[in-house]
Parts: C-alpha cells; structure tokens; sequence
DNA sequence: CATGAATGAGAATTCATTCAT
DNA sequence: GATGAATGAATTCTCATTCAT
C-alpha cells in the first residue's frame, strides 16, 4: 500500500503482488531451475511455463537471481526450524543421526526442487555476497552433523577408525544427493527412504559375519 | 563410447594440432568447467587461461561443446577400461564392490574434473543426441552396479531387508559426489579414502551392539 | 501555443480529473523532469511521488508525453503573455531588453520546473510534430529578442561592433540557463537577478576605464 | 597482448582494439550523444552510425557508460591542461578572465560534442561514484574562475556592485551554452567569438553613456 | 479514482563463433 | 597457430501502457 511520497528505491518492483502469486511462481521457477540449471533457465522458460511473458515475472521480481535466493532462503528457514528442533531435543548421538536423516528426507520431500538447486548451485551462488546466508549455514550444518558424529566417537557409539570429516561428508552427500532422483510420487516414503538410508548407513549394507555365519 | 573426434563440418580447423597441445588446453578446459560450470564457464574465459585469445580455440576445436564431449568421452573409455578388468575378474559381490569403488577414488584422482563436469552437466547434456554415450555409460554402470549388488543378496553377502535400487543410488552417489571435495593433494591417497569408504558402505559407521558391549 | 488536452483518442480516460488535481500532478511531473531528465524519468516514478500506482496515472493523463506536453505548453502560454505584454509597451531597446529579462526571470521564478525541462528537452521533443509549437515559439522568441537589439544598434544603444546574432545567443542563454541553478527560496528575488543581469549585459562586468581612472 | 594467466577481470573486453578505431568510435558517439541526448541515444544507433552491429562495440567498449566516461574525462583532462598553462601564467584578473575564454572556446572547437555532453548530462551522470572527477572538476573550475573574479574586484578591474556568485554563474553558463550552438563551420573562428564575448562580458553590449553623447 | 496484474516492444549486454590477415 | 575485429542470436531487464475489478 504505498503512501505518497513513499520511494522504494531498491526494490521498485519486488514484493509486490500477493504472496500466494509468488509462492505460485517460485514453485515453477524452483522446478524449472532444478530441472535445467539455474544459468541454462532463461526466464522466458518460467515466464512461458507459468503461461505469461517474460517482462511480467519482474512485475513479482526483482530478478531471476532475486528469485533464486528467495527459493534457496525459503528453503533453508524451514530446514533450519526442523534441525533446530532435533538438534535441541538433547538425544543421543545414533538417534541425533537418525532424526537428522529423516529431518532431511522430509525436507527433500517437501522442497525437492530446491535441494536439487542448492546442491547443484550453492558453490557458485554463494561467491556473490548476497547468498553469504549459504554460506552460513553451510557452516552451520557442518557444526551440527560433525559434532553429532565426534560426539558419537567419544561416547562409544560410533567407530572410532574412520577419519570423521570423511564421514561427514559421506554422510552429508550421501543424504543430499538423493535430491537429484527423489520423486514425491515414489514407492517409497521420505520415512521410509530415512529408515533404509539410516540403516544402511550405521549398519552399512553388508550382512556382518557372524550372522551370516 | 564414441570419441569425439570426425566432427570437422565446415573448417579443416579442428582436430589439427598436435594432440598434446589437445590434451593441455582440455585439462584446462576440464578444469574451469568444473569449477564454474558448463554453462557459466565462457570461452574467453578458458582462452584466458591458457594465455591466447577467445578465437584462436577454434584452430584446436570445433566449439565448445565438442571441447566438454571430449572430456567427457576420454574420461569415461578410460573409466571403462578399470571397470569391465574388474568385472571380467570373476571377483565375489563384496569384493567386486570393494573393487570398483577404489577404481572410481583411481578415477576421481586422474580426472577430478571430468568427473565434477559430469556429475554436474550429465543429465542436461545427455539430451542432446550428440552426447547419447553418456545415457549408454550410465546404464551400463547401472547393470554393473545393481547386478553385483543381486549376486550379493542373493548369495547372502548383502542384505536383503534394503530396497536394492536405493541401496544402489546409495552407493553410486556416495562414490562419485566424492569428486566435488576431493582434492589430489589431500591427506588421503585415493586408495585409502576408497578403504574408508568401502568400509563404511559395507560395515556401517555404527559400532556393532555385540562389540560395543 | 496548443493546449494538450483534445487528444482522447481511445479511451475516455484523459483530461477527466479535476483541473486542480491535473495541475498537483504536473507540478510533481515537471518536478521530476526537470531533475531526472524527460527521458530518464519512469512513470513510475511521477506515480511514487504522487503517492499513487504509475497505471493510475492513466486516468488524469494519456501519456507521458502528453504530461510534457501541457507542462510546456502552459508554461509557454504564459511566457507569451508576459513577453506580449511588454512587447506592446512601446518602450526604447534598452527598456525593452530591460523588462524582457525581467519578465523571463519572472517566469524562471513561477515555472523553474519547465524553464529547466524546457532547455533540456527542447530540441528534441520539437522533432516530433505533437511539439511544433516549440519551434513556433522559438521563432517569434528570436524575432523579438533579435528586433530589440537591432531597433538597439539602429538607434545607437547598442554597440554596433559585435555580431548581432552573437550577442542575441549570449543574451538568451545567459537568461534561460539560469534556470538550471535558481533557486526560489534562494538569495535574490528574480526582480534583484534580472536587475543585475540586465546590468551586466548593458553595461559589462568590467569597471570603465575612465571610472577607474 | 595478453600473456598467459592474464585474467582481466574487471575489463574483460574494454581496451583491446587499436587506439584509432577508439577515437573513431567515440567521436562517432559523441556525435549522436550531443544530438540525441545520453538516455535517448541507443547502442545501436552508435553502432549504426559506425556501421557496425550494436554487439560488436562491445568489443571496444565495456558499455555505453564506459564510452561517455572516455568521452568525458578525455575531454576535461585536455581542458584542464588548457586552463591550468593559463592560471598559471600569472596574468592579472581582466587578462586571466579573456585567456581563459578564450580557452574554452578553443576546447568548445575541439571537443564540441563533448561539452554539449557535458552541459546536458553532468549533473545526472555525477550522481555515480564512477563520474566523481565530474565534481571534482566543477570544484577546480569555480574555484579558478571565482578566484579570478574576486582578485579582480579586489584590484578594482572588476564591479564591487554585484554579486559575485551571479557573476560566476553568468560568466560560466555563458560561455559554455554556446556549445549547444556552436559549429565549427560557422562564420567565425573560435578566437573571434572569444574577442566578441569577452568584450560583451566586460564591458557590455551597450554604448557607454558618456560616448553616446 | 485507484489497484493489481499483465503486455509487448525495445534496451543493453553477452557470447559462441567466424574469418581475413 | 594465433590475432583482431566483427557477427548474430539470445538473454536479462525496463517501461509505457492497458484493462478488468
């Protein structure tokens, strides 16, 4: 509602429509960034895909990066909600791992497109100071999972052989990647992929000896 | 896996020099693809880097995209020559696996950038006919991955309570996503990342209940 | 001097609004104009001063042009009167010039916006047919100007041994410019400006020989 | 001549081509910038003009601000030249005032496009961190020409009856609006209009009383 | 009277590619 | 083998304008 003499300067254009336009328009965008890459989308696909021209995207954003961020930033808040909580819920660390992972697969589920962007895309955004927040919270994410797995050494739960930041970003990628081929309308649901990946994962996917014997 | 050479359409240009100077400016090449993407990255910007002017690539290659197809091409028949010697070794299910994840850390060491550009650009470029080898790999490393996996379940090395082709898309993308940190001069020889790795896939990072006690 | 209403091509949008809201809004325009530059300035941002959205615009006016066009033209309109009214005096050359700069700095003080906007955008707007009364005025501008100081040098007021088509851009730069830099609340009334204006013009920065003596 | 691992970030085209075909382009610019306006003049209608596609003056130029930058700072380093030989050849106030001038008008021969640039967009232009030596120079100009002024009234060259900003308002404008007008065609040399306005500014374009008589 | 959403015609800019020298 | 200059198509973004509500 812009009162007179009220001069947005920055975002002459940005924020303007309702939000459930936008929401509409990121959910399209997101899809076709995933699908495409972010540089190799042109915003006449979303504009085409979204059934408008491209010159009307900008009536809802500023820009096509405008849009990226606001589907990366989007997404991070709600993982951040779901890790907080987990993180806050003082578990041990085999049932921290565990929620971590199903936290994970449920926001895949939820913000499949936008994983899929962050993995592919996140490196090269977060040069530009505007999506420093990736970096952030990449540093953040690191703190909780390594931790979580130091944690785990200390107390005997996990093995202490293994070069832990290895395992982390075995961990971490093992969970992220799977992104790139989930589909909400799968077989199988984002608890139950959890459930396998947890498994395998902490128990790893060999029958142990002495059962096999 | 079709080489990229027999393309020279109009000019007698490409595929001219000598093939070491072929090989330098690819690995140049491979190596800012990688680092910024297909897309992102410019021709000038690889001129740049190998101290000659945008045009002058074009003596050495047809575009831009038989420069990526060649890259791609080289590393997989390289990829391939380790993984049909491993799968024609008549090895057992762990021990297959065991050996074509320390031939893929093998790979990730000599190619990092190959591998980085195909983890990133495969899906896309496999679209165009021109790059349809990738499609015909990937489904060949498919049945080498999925069947050794079977031959394990079945003949009770591997369990059986997993979905098998999550257990696979597990697998292939913990090995490979590898290429996105890995750095050869690193702590870690490829053999003993694969060590780790192998052991980690097939053990689990959890310690067992009945050693824990 | 055209006034620009009877333009309501399509829609019966235009000229409907209230005089006293048309001129609000046009003294915001010229406002902006003057500032920014016809060319520079969006609807947009007319609109945001106003307090309103730029479509909205679109009921009081039919175009932007059609905004510089009545700005313009009003302004000319009462320059004329001014100037017409002196020109009937039937007062000597150096009376004439004398009330001549008064009168313009006059209307620098009532219109500063569309002097400024005038000067900057003359030339070009008088391309387009729409703005040939631009040209109309320029002319009977000069020949009134151009008359004065000839009847001048005819009479032996004014110096015979400068070129007179010289002295006539100097004279009318040196008034009009003015309005790039006057300010209303500044200093000097535009009566105490056009005094020393005119005082400089006749009789020159410089003090005479024979007074200095 | 870029030598290997030369990355020019910031000027990845800007800069290249031969200082000729520079010059060229950028009096061709000129040309249509003082015609049409900065805003209203299009990259292609520069490129058009040159003969060229609008895309291929960006092999010369980084952008179309780049070109009225050179365009710009060429011309007030040529003129800064100009006026410092002058302020610094220790004339009195009267003989500072017609050498400086008269220097302008030379640099208004030279560089006409340039001033009628320069009078029309400065202001808008100084307003980016990138034109600040446009202040900067508007700084030096007053100061030297203010100076002048009040040396002169100070030794009694020059009227203590006006105010001494109008003065230096009027002085500038004055000489520099001629370049809206100016052709290097014209009657009269660049001297000859000097001599002309530097006795109009002086001593006015009326007959002295005392001489009429 | 005004808003919100869109249109559509450019605008500047980028970049792979060509080619004469 | 490489340079310098250009092409031309595509891309992001801007903005005056329209119009249903």
């Amino acid at each position: 509602m812009p009162t007179a003499k009220s001069k947005q300067k920055k975002t002459p254009t940005a924020a303007n429509a309702s939000p459930e336009r936008r929401r509409e328009l990121l959910a399209i965008a997101a899809e076709v960034f995933a699908e495409q890459g972010y540089n190799a989308t042109t915003v006449r696909r979303i504009a085409d895909e979204a059934g408008m021209l491209a010159g009307s995207l900008y009536y809802h954003f500023d820009s096509k990066e405008s849009m990226v961020d606001e589907i990366l930033s989007t997404f991070l808040t709600e993982l951040w909600e779901g890790y907080d909580a987990v993180l806050a819920a003082g578990l041990g660390p085999r049932e921290t791992i565990d929620a971590l992972v199903t936290e994970s697969f449920r926001e895949i589920d939820r913000h499949r497109a936008a994983v899929a962007i962050y993995q592919k895309e996140a490196r090269q955004l977060a040069a530009q100071p505007r999506f420093g927040y990736l970096t952030d919270s990449q540093r953040k994410f690191e703190k909780a999972w390594l931790g979580t797995l130091e944690r785990g050494v200390a107390d005997g739960t996990f093995r202490a052989d293994l070069d832990i930041r290895l395992t982390y970003r075995f961990l971490r990628d093992t969970v992220w990647v799977a992104a790139s081929w989930y589909r909400p309308e799968g077989r199988h649901s984002p608890e139950e992929i959890a459930r396998q990946y947890v498994s395998m994962v902490l128990d790893g996917i060999a029958v142990p000896a002495e059962v096999r014997r």
